[in-house]
DNA sequence: ACTATCGACTGACATATATCAAGCTACTTA
DNA sequence: TAAGTAGCTTGATATATGTCAGTCGATAGT
């Protein structure tokens, strides 16, 4: 698959949340009925008034890794979202077109997970992260936003799992998802029994059973796992990080 | 793909939520700490207490299509979820382990849209569906509500998207899926501009880009759309329809 | 208007995976 | 123990899709 180098058109309204864009009252927006912005605005505090911003096509609006600035809703135009393996190769994930709300993923870790690029010309209202925050836990109990945001990382990693390009690199990314839910409920994750038929594998995956039977088999033979029916162990786990990341 | 019958197993503990099911108070569970449903309902003025469940393997917790009645959180096994097409042939739409909530995704329509089938013997908690409602039209406001109802249907549906089998249902599903989104947006689901090159969408969809392109050739040729460059014109909706449903 | 560039399309060929078929193993049932 | 069954593995072959290469047309820049 190609790799895609971004052109960085020099055209760029507000690059920055902090240092401009148009300061733009919910309520005289054309989009207020529908928008999710305006909505939760309207239940805080807050004045009800975002930034909007016009990305001219062919620009980022925010970059997978950099620190966490603010959510946007699409007001116009397409955005597609993306991130990039160790080899540089992007993986679009997602599109989105107007209503739809970006850069929800780095509400975990303050950091975006995935990148943003406009296909098109595109307008976008910012929520800074203060004030998205500010409104979160006033609305919601803690539990419960640690629950959206647990919910949001698990859907983001699983199209990640879904997209993978060959039988390999998806099995891989299959059983290394499993064993880092082990570890993360306390038990090991070198060792642990697959709960699913290879049909079920094969099924989730989008492969037939008889290519999940066979990788198994040449993973086996390559040394990176072992496997006895149902049982897995993981052997080189750092190769099959590799394998995924693919 | 294989078209697989699941066995009814007979041993069935508490098949029906109303009619028995173990009543457990949350605060002698073991899992309490890391329990999704025992925090929600220590927001609630609901007793703290919920009805838990056995199932032997190879057993419904739920079938696609039935009105909802409960939510439920895995506590031990596991469980997969699925869709069936029109032929009968299922596709998996996730797995799901201890602390994973099961049947969200019928919140919006009160009626599952997943069947919920358990892979080996599994406890699970039921949340009835008046007492989540309860609990979270008293927690949230309307609009955030129906922001995550939305967002849990739009990542079922891209799942579905990303494991159809071929190219030719991949890029059916994913015109339809454009066409329904420009008609909730009140533009016409007929006609419309494609914001991406045939390389993002082949990105996207886990194809090359030169088979986006044959593909669309060939769906012109047999009369389902007309396309000229980013421009597509839907014309034998139906048949698009009958393709992506497999 | 001329050229350069980019995206889309098409053809030839390579290859990964699906499909079909058979055999094997562990487990269940009689 | 014997026989049956379901799930898994392996082999042979078919097929869909990827890869490489070339052409064409639209658009932008000089």
């Amino acid at each position: 698959m190609a790799l895609t180098i971004h052109k960085q058109s020099g055209y760029h309204i507000g690059a920055d949340i902090h240092a401009g864009g148009i300061p733009n009252s919910c309520n005289l927006c054309m989009q207020r009925k529908s928008c999710i912005a305006s909505q939760l605005l309207s239940f805080s505090s807050q004045p009800n008034m975002l930034h909007s911003h016009i990305y001219r096509g062919a620009e980022h609006v925010f970059h997978a890794g950099n620190n966490m600035e603010a959510v946007y809703i699409v007001k116009s135009g397409a955005i597609k979202s993306y991130i990039t393996n160790h080899a540089g190769e992007e993986q679009i994930l997602n599109f989105y077109t107007p209503g739809d709300v970006l850069g929800l993923d780095g509400l975990a870790t303050k950091k975006y997970t995935s990148s943003a690029f406009t296909l098109q010309t595109s307008a976008v209202c910012a929520i800074p992260i203060q004030q998205l925050e500010k409104i979160l836990t006033h609305l919601l109990p803690d539990g419960l936003l640690k629950l959206t945001i647990e919910k949001l990382k698990r859907d983001s990693r699983n199209v990640a799992l879904l997209n993978k390009k060959n039988a390999k690199t998806r099995i891989a990314a299959f059983l290394l998802d499993i064993a880092e839910n082990c570890k993360a409920h306390g038990y090991s994750p070198k060792e642990f029994e697959l709960s699913m038929s290879r049909d079920d594998i094969g099924n989730y995956l989008g492969l037939a059973s008889e290519t999940v039977s066979r990788t198994f088999t040449k993973m086996q033979a390559s040394g990176w796992v072992k496997l006895d029916r149902r049982r897995v162990t993981i052997v080189d786990a750092p190769h099959l990080y590799q394998l995924a990341d693919n």
